[in-house]
DNA sequence: ATTTAGCTGACACCAAGCTGAACGGCAGGG
DNA sequence: CCCTGCCGTTCAGCTTGGTGTCAGCTAAAT
């Protein structure tokens, strides 16, 4: 997860990048608003972390912009703790959270995965899911018993399932990530793929909603 | 706006309840666990306000149970200042939110409405009938015990009924949105497909209004 | 009490889906 | 060049479970 954070104190500014990337996400420090402009225009963040009190204008405002411009990028405001004002008027600007200065590093990375978890979709994290770990970028699965790797083609349908947790990818929607919109297939090619990918990840991981679809199972 | 407030203070929990009604959302109170589950078996909730301290259980437990049972519903954990512990297991534990008590009713209702707006977006659209929570594009549904399954004639008939809420549905228009036009069914299918819909769903979620047809229960 | 509408358990049928096996293509290595 | 292993695809036989029908029942209306 690529992650944004805004904050001009370089103590905490750096304790809290080192956090981030020993949690295994990809962090940039931004020390001024005119600085954080430049990476939200060249860079898509999964998270910005948004420190009020800055040297170069308002944090409010930065992210009023930011939503004016439509962006739906979750931002997480970083405040003191008498502030409660500025911590109503930051959720009404349209911040999904805040945490109170001074936090635990552990209660932030609690609450950075709590945001990545509403805003992957999914409630449950995909770590729950039969017990396996899932490495989308990696195409990585650990499973109980060490590494799972699939093929190619098995990765575009459990890839298909993943993107849409909790809604039903029909056989056709599958095709269309797995051939050319020419081609079709008149064979039972996924039906094959589903029976793989259960005997690989377990029974449960894919469900058959029958006559439309499949759905990531709820293990 | 429905929201279920598990509190025990009674001066606290009314407060809150008040405040909850003046915004113009629906307050349940709830001051014990058990009565909670009560209440979430019977009674579908858009957010839930959940006090960790309550006399007849550990409050985790409750919201651990409510999401192994697959429930979506937003939590969001009323906890003291210096539980920070407590607060991060919550969180981990599948809670939306928390508030720090003791809290500002206004900032109350700002992250009530953050929590609303959060979920206004949501992929799938939930449709609260009675304890159940209806996906319409996932074709699933929520029940007190879990997901429940739907084949594909059963949803046809429930939705038509979902989409008449309160008006009575003739077996003729049911057939209708069961087969073509032309065919002609010549038995009681729709009764037993009305009754199979009662055995999973429930007694109440349908009614019959003898010799004109069916409607939406409210249960 | 009689009639009529609706309910529900049981059952047979069949399409949808599952899965083991086999085949052909392709790449890498001997 | 052939061998070998992997991958994608196809096929065939099997299993599963949705569907519609009926029979006998219950409950409401008159």
């Amino acid at each position: 997860m690529r992650i944004l954070l805004i904050e001009d104190d370089p103590g905490l500014g750096s304790a809290v990048r080192d956090q981030i990337a020993a949690e295994g996400h990809v962090p940039d420090l931004a020390p001024t608003l005119a600085y954080a402009r430049d990476l939200v225009a060249t860079m898509a963040y999964d998270l910005i972390l948004l420190d009020l009190g800055l040297p170069d204008g308002r944090g409010l405002d930065f992210l009023k912009a930011l939503r004016g411009k439509g962006s739906v990028t979750p931002v997480m405001i970083l405040t003191a703790h008498d502030r409660i004002t500025e911590r109503i008027e930051g959720l009404n600007a349209g911040a999904d959270d805040y945490i109170v200065k001074p936090f635990d590093l552990a209660e932030l990375t609690a609450r950075i995965n709590a945001v990545a978890r509403r805003y992957s979709g999914n409630p449950n994290p995909l770590i729950a899911l039969g017990g396996l770990e899932i490495d989308l970028a990696a195409h990585a699965i650990h499973g109980p018993d060490g590494q799972i790797d699939l093929s190619q083609r098995e990765w575009v349908i459990f890839e298909a399932l993943l993107q849409r947790p909790g809604q039903i990818v029909s056989k056709s929607q599958i095709e269309d990530q797995l051939y050319s919109f020419d081609a079709e297939v008149e064979s039972n090619t996924i039906e094959v793929y589903v029976s793989r990918l259960r005997k690989k990840l377990g029974k449960d991981v894919v469900q058959t909603i029958r006559g439309l679809g499949y759905r990531l199972g709820t293990p």
